[in-house]
DNA sequence: TTGTAGGCGTTATCAT
DNA sequence: ATGATAACGCCTACAA
């Protein structure tokens, strides 16, 4: 008994000796080596698992790494090749941040990250392309995810000569350097016109989102208004658009009394405003005594509304965050890991539709009892 | 010219006889250092200043790291025991994302962070202690952050042995492991009894937060209603206390009906619900016909509107989000930089009324005259 | 099964 | 004013 606790006295002095007067450094892999009577190798190979150690041994330099709450320094491992399991996050703060759609693609990513072993370093600076070079360029990171991606977006431009993988969550004209993922908008247009049309819907009102969607991303918000109309002349369906507006300033009141006034108004709104416009459109259609979807039924394209408040369920064809961050890690984890090339990758997922019980079929019957009963 | 072009081609064979199949690894300072024909410290501190170079050898020193596009290697900055400029923000996710509030928090670190030179590491896992140990011990990071601080918060009660400094942005219980930044909220409760009765109000209703809120995170919520309360009680203010609900299911309805029936009503709203809540609130008393500030004048305490859309603007004691992160980071920034400690230091700041028009005086003549017109 | 030694990229110290 | 070199902590090829 004299005898160990003499030892450990001794022990601690040359400890004390080797690191004399600062207060108490961080315990390295010698110290554990030295603490365990092994030697340095021996105490990487034990924890890293690559060579056969025996189970004594093992034991020691566990009890070791255990006794001095050792974890290996990240520098020290990525001076050795080892990759820093960290990847950038690239989300420049711009207006609207507290839309929940926003908001989402954020916490998926991480989550994403995280389940594939990765942390998240977060890039919200106003000089996105320079915040990610330094980054990567100083090998901080493993790789990048993009976010709330424009259509002409510079950070997916200026990708090709980022030193390490890039994904974009979003399709952005300018895409050599970079992988994509996003939803097929094109494919959605045709899609939210033929699920109204086959319920036997043959004048639909267009919602439009706000302006400043419009002339920023495009990429997003255009290709699927436009795909929608073109399907719409098609098939023969009559589109009534809203009037523009800015912010949220939309004038519900003034939409609702002019769509639906007459007896030959729409029978279906398709809706690609966000939460709050299209809550106050669904109140005033309320007050002037149209109920959903018995008078008119409601589809909202593009929207996320999991984490909205909403005066009703409303049938969607969301955005979808979860699907969309879960992807884009997938393919820049296979990048990182097994060195797959993405660049110029594009991977566009189709749209899907989540059933509310807004919208109602409209029977060839029924449609034909309206026009009588005008 | 042809000799200059035969020199060039020497050299690019000498890079390629250096590194000679590998996909052209990233630059070294080495590699600057032959390319500029100097020797690698003078490259150094050409790029650090911290000794004086000829322009000469500056000026080629320059070219050669523009030509190759060096960039230190972080890892190995780190080596040599150079801080990482990396801070860990933590913020476990919980069930209410989606609020503006929390959002804020989030960005408004992000931002200081930045400011004070530093990138954020996210953390948003289920195992906060865990995630920030690993960061920490590892010296990826040089200081945490903690976001959503409950009164019994885990993380800052682990706090002690967390090898870098921690800065808590809220009140836990147990702290002595790290700073803690927050509004004072038993100011916070007094003051907003004050500035009603001083305005003339003697009988106001309290509009409680979600009963989840009440239960999880007390330090802030708890806090301010309870010195809220007593402060009433001091003063002969009467509190007419809103029943409790879960979620955003409050029934407004009647809480108006029943709250402001009779002719001794509230002529005060405190609020301590979301945005939410209080919107149906105010909706239901315009359907009863009183108006804000008129018959009832309203005072939101803990919120942060700034974020949200409100019915009408509403006079506030908010949250600081901007406040607080900054002086967080701050502290955090002079325990990393300086050394300062700052285990166990409480800083809490003083709440501030946003005036926004909802909270009317009431003179001791209308007052005689309400009373008398019963 | 275990130990030794070299090297990753940078910077500080010492030498020129 | 500049160059050579050791050291930082870790990992692994090689030797024993």
């Amino acid at each position: 008994m004299q005898r160990i606790a003499a030892l450990k006295d001794a022990k601690d002095d040359v400890e004390n000796a080797g690191k004399p007067k600062e207060a108490m450094t961080m315990a390295g892999i010698k110290d554990v080596a030295r603490e365990a009577g092994v030697s340095v190798s021996t105490v990487s190979y034990a924890l890293s698992g690559k060579r056969s150690i025996s189970a004594k041994t093992s034991d020691k330099v566990m009890a070791a790494v255990e006794k001095l709450g050792y974890t290996p320094d990240a520098s020290a491992r990525k001076m050795r090749g080892i990759r820093s399991q960290v990847i950038a996050l690239s989300a420049p703060i711009r207006g609207d941040i507290n839309q929940a759609k926003y908001n989402a693609y954020f916490l998926h990513t991480a989550w994403a990250a995280r389940n594939a072993g990765y942390d998240v370093l977060l890039l919200t600076g106003p000089d996105a392309v320079n915040d990610i070079r330094r980054v990567t360029q100083s090998n901080l990171v493993d790789g990048v995810v993009l976010l709330d991606v424009e259509q002409d977006d510079e950070r997916a431009a200026s990708s090709g000569d980022f030193s390490k993988p890039c994904i974009a969550i979003g399709y952005p004209q300018a895409h050599e350097g970079c992988a994509c993922v996003d939803i097929d908008f094109a494919e959605a247009g045709r899609k939210a016109v033929d699920f109204l049309f086959d319920k036997g819907h043959r004048k639909v009102a267009f919602l439009r989102n706000n302006e400043a969607d419009y002339e920023r991303r495009s990429g997003y918000v255009v290709i699927f208004r436009e795909s929608m109309l073109s399907r719409a002349k098609e098939r023969g369906m009559t589109v009534v658009e809203s009037s523009r507006y800015e912010d949220d300033r939309f004038d519900a009141i003034r939409f609702v009394r002019e769509t639906f006034a007459d007896e030959d108004r729409p029978t279906a709104i398709i809706n690609q405003a966000n939460a709050n416009v299209l809550n106050r459109v669904l109140q005033e259609l309320s007050v002037a005594g149209l109920s959903v979807p018995e008078d008119v039924s409601v589809l909202s394209c593009g929207t996320y509304f999991d984490g909205e408040l909403m005066s009703r369920p409303i049938t969607e064809m969301p955005v979808m965050p979860e699907k969309l961050c879960l992807q884009a890690m997938g393919l820049l984890v296979s990048a990182i890991e097994q060195g797959v090339k993405i660049k110029g990758d594009v991977e566009l997922e189709a749209p899907a539709v989540k059933l509310r019980g807004s919208v109602a079929e409209i029977s060839p019957g029924e449609r034909a009892l309206k026009v009588a009963s005008r």
